[in-house]
DNA sequence: AAAAACTCCTTTGTATACGAACAAATAATT
DNA sequence: AATTATTTGTTCGTATACAAAGGAGTTTTT
């Protein structure tokens, strides 16, 4: 028998926690003297690709809950980081744009993100790094 | 010129998030039946694997906040999950206990969780799954 | 032994997550 | 066209996360 029967260190789950965990870390220090959270970094990035899409689009693209969204897109308003226009075609959308604010400081909040991804990943060959983004890939996109 | 400049789909941050969620998602829809979360799951573990633990001690084990614990331990307790029980050389902290009722499913508490493993990573082989869990750790074991 | 430093746990405030229920609007069906 | 089904976004309730501050107990220093 094994001499860790419930072996805790060798859990996917708790690894994947934990990692996410330490990542997730890592970028709110980065990012928390612009005010902003991971989360609204995320939509704010998702909006700069897909400038002008609705909520229920960023909730595809990015794999959110929509009841999560809402709070994310009030407090992005809020701190005047995007602009909510309505919909002309649908009254019950709207559709969502970076601020001013938020494009005059857009390549640096990129490049925080950017080099974030680097440091995370500094330990790792580039070969392990590929298959590490693989692997993730794979197991989020499943099923 | 990248034409994703801002590629999101290559951002380490979202895939760990992501890969997260999903497992997260997949244990949470197996244990929604026992009335346990994951994170009590975890902590209920965590005591088996060393009862009598105090919550300071779970923490370091777990990497866990201390603020987080209080909440989780206190819902634990009135769950009836876990018993709370004074440190006799320390009046500032308590031994915690699985109680009666958690050790009755142990076994199949415990399998609950490997069997979620399992099929979190059933599509990797073999040496992927050796892999993914080494670079997991490296990651969050980190500095 | 008294003061200072430290540790344990709780509480408060803010920000995710997400299921569930809802109102309003739009699309699909009959 | 009227009914039904679906979609969009909000709100509510519960459960993490975690920084910060506070109270009580312990340990270390002086």
């Amino acid at each position: 028998m094994d001499s860790l029967p419930n072996n805790i260190p060798d859990c996917t789950f708790f690894f994947l926690a934990k990692a996410h965990q330490k990542a997730h870390s890592l970028l709110k220090k980065r990012l928390i003297q612009y005010g902003l959270t991971n989360m609204q970094h995320l939509i704010l990035e998702g909006l700069w690709y897909q400038e002008g899409a609705t909520a229920a689009e960023l909730g595809k693209l990015l794999i959110l809950d929509k009841a999560t969204l809402s709070g994310i897109i009030d407090r992005l308003d809020e701190g005047g980081w995007i602009e909510k226009r309505l919909d002309k075609n649908d009254k019950r959308s709207f559709r969502l744009y970076p601020s001013e604010k938020a494009n005059v400081i857009k390549d640096e909040l990129i490049d925080v993100r950017k080099k974030g991804n680097d440091l995370l990943l500094a330990d790792f060959t580039m070969e392990e790094k590929i298959i590490f983004k693989r692997l993730l890939r794979t197991l989020f996109l499943k099923r």
